[in-house]
DNA sequence: AAACTGACTAATA
DNA sequence: CTATTAGCCAGTT
């Protein structure tokens, strides 16, 4: 097969994936970082939609992903919300109540290439 | 093919 | 600091 069409849902939600399974734990990451490694800097609501297509059993980390505000937002979603919250403490990253996660230290920086 | 939708963001007020 | 507005992109209808 020259090319997997087998994925009816478009590639770009795999890429996604892809990407933020390689967030390591412990570490966050922006909707709007993960658009831009994709090479779509401007793609961020399409991230945020792909991670609401996953299932619960998914190995994707998709509590890793938060938004450039340094905020859950899991747009309405309260429980998803309490247990992306719940899991990412699980990791040490801390996620005060109404406060926001200090992206500065705890943000995910992805090498380019080892130099 | 056109219109609509949304786990975003940056710019304004 | 919060609230509103407009732009963007891929998938869905």
């Amino acid at each position: 097969m020259t090319r997997g069409r087998t994925v009816t849902r478009g590639d770009f939600f795999e890429r996604v994936y892809a990407v933020v399974r390689r967030i390591p734990r412990g570490r966050v990451a922006t909707y709007g970082q993960v658009a831009a490694l994709l090479g779509h800097p401007r793609a961020a609501r399409t991230v945020g939609w792909a991670l609401r297509a996953l299932s619960e059993g998914s190995d994707v980390p998709w509590h890793r992903v938060i938004n450039g505000s340094g905020r859950i937002s899991t747009n309405g979603r309260d429980h998803e919300a309490s247990l992306q919250a719940q899991r990412l403490r699980r990791e040490s990253v801390p996620v005060p109540a109404g406060g926001r996660i200090p992206i500065e230290r705890f943000g995910w920086r992805p090498r380019v290439r080892g130099p």
